[in-house]
DNA sequence: CTGGTTAGTGTAGTAAGTACACCATCCAGA
DNA sequence: TCTGGATGGTGTACTTACTACACTAACCAG
């Protein structure tokens, strides 16, 4: 075998993309992981990610990275940051793109690949040892997502396309880590404009079923107020 | 001349720092630019920035480019995104890790050098045309700036380390492009515990002087409320 | 000493947010 | 078919934050 050689006059970081994947399950905010096949940190947890291809996009690489290595796609994707602090791939010098995805918590069935010996899922309060400064890049992530509760329609995206007022109350709940008065809730969410009921009910167990509703401008994180 | 060669087994991208730095003038958002003395976009404007060395750190590197550029150190830097399109250097695929910086509006004396004809403040209503993706990038910041108004102290580094409450405020103005009230604006900046009175007075014309201010915790972006 | 300019201050009204309790509807199982 | 358990759904009083608004104080120039 004789690898084809690229050749710089002066010397190139190699760039990767990182995503973080959360997703809500048993009122718990977890995090997609998946286990090192290959060395460096073979055998820890890291994101799902990996290298840039030549005439490939930025975002366009963390979606691909993301659908190899677990199987997901179609899920809303924003950057994060770069992280590039030169020891931090003992490899060579990495600049990794990170971004951070969410996903309904209906949607979870990660699936081992070619580059990830298992994929799964971590309640975020019980994260394994993570390779690279991987724990920092969530720990930044998880910040932005709450930060973005506030001003943004970003919890829907951890929702299905209808949804109940109660589902969606419980996501704010589990990401703010704090219970909330259902009847003020309410009050806000609809104050806001930015759902419409279906017209639909859902039966979800021996008790009166729930109005669904739906986000007005269903596939898009808007700044709010 | 026979230059280092540097191979590599897989293609590499390269990797640059932009730095988007605000100040204000004569109560005027003006951003620092450089005129380009080499190609690619020869004679435009762009940012001041350039290429990453091989072990140093982003925020370093973005450092470093400004003040070899522009002469300007020792102010607040805060990364702002990573654009990587793929045709948007039209050298080799480059990578641009992007950073805003604001100085206060005395510090200001750029200066031309090796690798900038000149070096200049330009309203950020009259940016003249710009090299590569630079005036989305400039758009960005902007946005992120003004967010971060709102709810972090930010501000503050566009003053001097003591300052008057009006001018305090008529950098809210610029900013925001809007008349404040000076009565609820004191209150709300006195409310917020971020401030000091030094006990000082400055006289800064045919008026009466006004107290001077200092931050509590002075080279450090708080995010409040 | 007067006119011009910016500094500095309070209150009343309005809007937004918070605290709080009960009935409705459905299912399961006795 | 009746009852108990579970979640869905609703209004009001109170408190806090925001908004609008006008005059006096201090200094300088001429």
């Amino acid at each position: 075998m004789n690898p084809q050689r690229y050749i710089y006059a002066y010397p190139h970081p190699a760039v990767t993309t990182d995503v973080v994947l959360f997703t809500i399950q048993m009122d718990t905010l977890s995090v997609l992981l998946i286990e090192r096949k290959n060395p460096p940190f073979q055998g820890m947890w890291a994101l799902p990610g990996g290298f840039l291809d030549i005439s490939e996009d930025l975002e366009a690489c963390a979606k691909r990275e993301l659908q190899e290595e677990t199987g997901i796609e179609g899920i809303y994707l924003e950057q994060l940051g770069t992280f590039g602090t030169p020891q931090r791939d003992p490899r060579e010098r990495v600049i990794s793109v990170t971004y951070f995805a969410l996903s309904p918590s209906d949607h979870l069935c990660p699936s081992a690949s070619s580059d990830a010996a298992e994929a799964a899922w971590y309640p975020i309060t019980e994260l394994p040892a993570l390779a690279f400064d991987h724990a920092q890049i969530i720990h930044l992530a998880r910040q932005r997502l709450i930060a973005k509760l506030g001003y943004s329609t970003i919890a829907f995206q951890m929702l299905p396309e209808t949804f109940t007022l109660s589902q969606l109350q419980s996501v704010y709940e589990v990401l703010l880590n704090e219970a909330l008065d259902k009847r003020n809730f309410r009050k806000a969410i609809l104050a806001r404009n930015i759902i419409r009921e279906t017209g639909e009910t859902a039966r979800h167990g021996n008790h009166r079923p729930a109005k669904t509703y739906q986000v007005l401008n269903p596939r898009q994180v808007e700044i709010i107020k």
